[in-house]
DNA sequence: TAGTGGTCTAGACCACCAC
DNA sequence: TGGTGGTCTAGACCACTAG
């Protein structure tokens, strides 16, 4: 184990057991300096990673203080569903239940329409797995920044691998939420009153919306997983 | 903006608008400090965020290359019950409904007895936002870990709350899922069939479980919401 | 074996900011 | 104005690994 990891190791396991509290001023680097016996660039990047990660706040002139406390973010896996369904054994496929362009803007992106341009692309399809209904799925494309999507074949490839791949986006909003399948239901299979999870999303590529997709999975078998790593656990 | 800031920009940039697709090779570290005219630490703090982030993996020998594929993760925040209620306006209040010290451990949470100590403290409790119900939660805690715990009132400190500032945890997995109110209905004053969202959580401290909960929210009206910022926008 | 990334050093200059 | 963190340099040694 490196140096600066070590290091890092250290101050963090001091923290976390209590023995430097919120609000605390940690050593300055030079005195860590002269702690670990090494040089201040060693330190600098040790605290540099703990205050990326959150855990001490650093300020010029005063020092480095113990931040006041955990944010509880977790990172959460949003699933491509055909890889989901595979990973799981099964086998995937599609069913594409309505496909619109549109040149006016009344969904749920906001696109500023080119005149004689398409500027939205509504989908509408079912994931399958081994045949039975997994999800459906209601999708809508900015055609002004992807044009290209037009042209795709969306009832072999699914529009969420699709985008995955070939539509880098830098900036993305997940909604998880519970409802009753209600005028879903004839699609999933379901009685209209099953319990369904609802996850909603919207993608940007440096601020221009790229797509929405509102993603409905029935209750029974399904679930989102986020896993917090604690800094102790990150690789070096 | 400082130097590694830039070169590491600029990288982004390259990989993200395509000049450099997943798989291919970016320039080695000793051309980067040609290119740049800077020294070769500065390259390798650019690189090392990059590598980081998660944007390209770096082998020795062979040099850096730009990853698959974004994967999809998400930052989530989990809501602490008693802010997400106050945030909106409303007065929180918890109710609670059982309490019970196990001895033995027969339930959701791998704790090693310890004789003569009590092992689990198990609770039921619910919360409400201006009188009414806004969730149901199990909860059990690790009293070998936590004896603190036993002496806490939880009918007046959310026990949640009350673990988020006295008991610091390094890993967490959360699993969100849906499911019908079943016989929590009453509880939260629905009908059986009523769709709910599920959030269980599990957190450790140095690999020693420390808490597990399941949260049951109404479906109406709540939502989690998890957001991605991609590496453009981080702040340097 | 040669070339890569990983790490560390000893020193430097600068911006910022409490005093 | 002095001390802090932010950044950068020029060089070094090492571990790893493809050829």
């Amino acid at each position: 184990m490196s140096l600066h990891s070590r290091i890092r190791a250290d101050i963090e396991r001091r923290i976390l057991s209590g023995e430097w509290k919120p609000g605390d001023r940690i050593p300055f680097e030079h005195e860590l300096v002269v702690e670990y016996g090494c040089s201040r660039m060693t330190v600098n990047k040790a605290l540099s990673a703990l205050a990326a990660a959150g855990l001490i706040n650093r300020r010029r002139r005063t020092g480095s203080f113990v931040a006041q406390q955990h944010v509880d973010m977790a990172a959460l896996a949003i699933p491509d569903i055909r890889e989901e369904i595979e990973t799981r054994g099964g086998t995937y496929s599609i069913e594409l239940l309505s496909r619109k362009v549109g040149l006016s803007n009344g969904g749920q992106l906001q696109v500023s329409p080119v005149p004689g341009r398409p500027a939205i692309l509504g989908l509408s399809c079912r994931h399958l797995s081994d045949g039975m209904p997994f999800a459906v799925e209601y999708r809508e494309i900015n055609l002004v920044q992807v044009p290209e999507a037009e042209e795709v074949d969306f009832a072999v490839t699914p529009p969420g691998s699709w985008l995955l791949v070939n539509v880098p986006w830098t900036e993305a909003e997940n909604r998880i939420s519970a409802r009753a399948a209600g005028g879903d239901c004839r699609k999933l299979g379901l009685q209209p009153d099953a319990a369904c999870l609802v996850l909603e999303r919207r993608t940007w590529r440096s601020g221009a919306p790229i797509t929405f997709v509102r993603q409905i999975f029935p209750a029974q078998g399904f679930s989102l997983v986020a896993r917090f790593i604690g800094m102790s656990a990150q690789p070096d």
